[in-house]
This record gives structure tokens, sequence and C-alpha cells, in this order.
DNA sequence: CTCTTGACCGACG
DNA sequence: CCGTCGGCCAAGA
């Protein structure tokens, strides 16, 4: 059986991210407070860049809180492609009607 | 245990 | 608008 040598911080961060509906995106800090802490945004975006369970967790369905991509380890074209493939019109690196598409953990 | 890095954010000039 | 600084959190060497 696989050793996922993974942490409940980054467990929780995958776990979070696959909660992301198709055709929403979120931000790294919206991330982190639905977890819990509102300053581990850091935190989260180093979870999503070793992402082990990648493509299996959509983290390119997660963006800055400015709409922008960010970061993509995958290539940030290879991102908006994606999006758009979902229905998030995305242009000049950054997502459009974002803060429309944003999804809320906090409930 | 200490130091550095990182897909960040917000404020300041 | 752009560049820089500080802060907060976790993982790796």
């Amino acid at each position: 059986m696989a050793n996922l040598e993974l942490t409940d911080f980054q467990r929780k961060t995958y776990e979070y991210c696959s909660k992301i509906p198709k055709g929403k995106v979120t931000t790294y800090k919206h991330l982190a407070i639905a977890m819990g802490k509102p300053k581990a945004f850091r935190a989260v975006g180093n979870a999503l860049n070793k992402n082990p369970f990648a493509p299996k967790v959509p983290c390119h369905r997660v963006v800055s809180s400015d709409g922008t991509l960010g970061g993509f380890a995958y290539g940030s074209e290879s991102k908006i492609k994606i999006l758009k493939k979902e229905g998030v019109d995305v242009a000049d690196n950054k997502v459009i009607n974002f803060q429309n598409k944003v999804f809320s953990f906090k409930k």
C-alpha cells in the first residue's frame, strides 16, 4: 500500500481543492480560510505545488485573490486552456468575472 | 532545531 | 501603475 507521507494540512488542502465544482474557481486565501487558517494561504500554495494527486486534484481551479492565475506547475497557458474548457473565461492570465465565479467554502 | 524557500497578500512610496 | 518590504504558514535541507 502506498504510504502517502502527507500531513493533515496537505490532505485538507487537496480535499478542499477537489471540492471545487466545475466551471468555478477559488483563491488560495479562500481555501485557507475554509480550513480555518485565513493566513495559511502560503502553505496552501506550497501544498498545491507539490500536488501529489495531480491532475486528480483540480488545482487549476485555484487562482490568486486578484483573479490572476498566479502560477501553475503545468504551465499557465495550459491552465487557461483548461479553465476555458470548463466554462471559465480567461484573458491576459486573468479570470473574467472572477468574483462572480469564486466558489466560497464558507457557508 | 535553525534557516531558506515558496503556485501569496496587503500596504507603502 | 510598478517595485519593494513585511508578515504569516508549512515543508525541506
